[in-house]
DNA sequence: CTTCTGACA
DNA sequence: TGTCAGGA
C-alpha cells in the first residue's frame, strides 16, 4: 500500500510516516516510481510505535522495545545507559499515574451516563 | 492528482 | 509536526 493509505489506516501523518522511517523503525519496500511501498503488517506495527511515541518513550530505543510489546521475551538491550534507565523508569510512573487518572477519570462518565439514563428513563 | 526530498517566518 | 518548494 502507498504512503496515505497507511496514514489513513493508522492515522499516523504522513510526515511522521516518513520521519520513523529514518529512524529506522519501518523500513518500507520502494515502487518503479519511487513511491514507497508498505507491507500490511507494518500498520500493526506503526500502530504500536505511536502508542509507544505518544507514551513519551524515546524513539532511539523503540525498536528495542517493540519486541517487549508481545512476550517474546528475547530482549536484546543494546543501549544500557543508565541515564536512559532513569528515564524510562520516570515515564513508566508517569505512566502509572496517567492510568489511575483515565480509571477515575472513566469511572465519572459512567455515574454521569448512568444519572443521564435515570433523568430520561425515571422508575415508575 | 500523489508522492519525493529537503528545509524552516 | 506542519507546510512549502520544485520535480517527477
Amino acid at each position: 500500500m502507498k504512503i496515505s493509505e497507511l496514514a489513513a489506516r493508522t492515522g499516523v501523518a504522513t510526515r511522521m510516516l516518513r520521519y520513523y522511517e529514518e529512524q529506522g523503525l519501518i523500513t518500507p519496500h520502494r515502487l518503479a516510481n519511487g513511491y514507497r511501498d508498505y507491507d500490511s503488517y507494518l500498520v500493526d506495527r506503526v500502530t504500536k510505535i505511536r502508542g509507544l511515541v505518544d507514551s513519551g518513550v524515546p524513539t532511539r530505543i523503540i525498536g528495542d522495545i517493540l519486541p517487549c510489546l508481545n512476550q517474546s521475551q528475547e530482549i536484546i538491550v543494546r543501549d544500557p545507559d543508565p541515564e536512559l534507565r532513569m528515564m524510562l523508569i520516570n515515564q513508566r510512573d508517569a505512566m502509572v499515574e496517567r492510568i489511575a487518572s483515565l480509571e477515575q477519570n472513566r469511572d465519572a462518565l459512567t455515574r454521569y451516563i448512568a444519572a443521564m439514563d435515570q433523568a430520561l428513563q425515571p422508575t415508575p
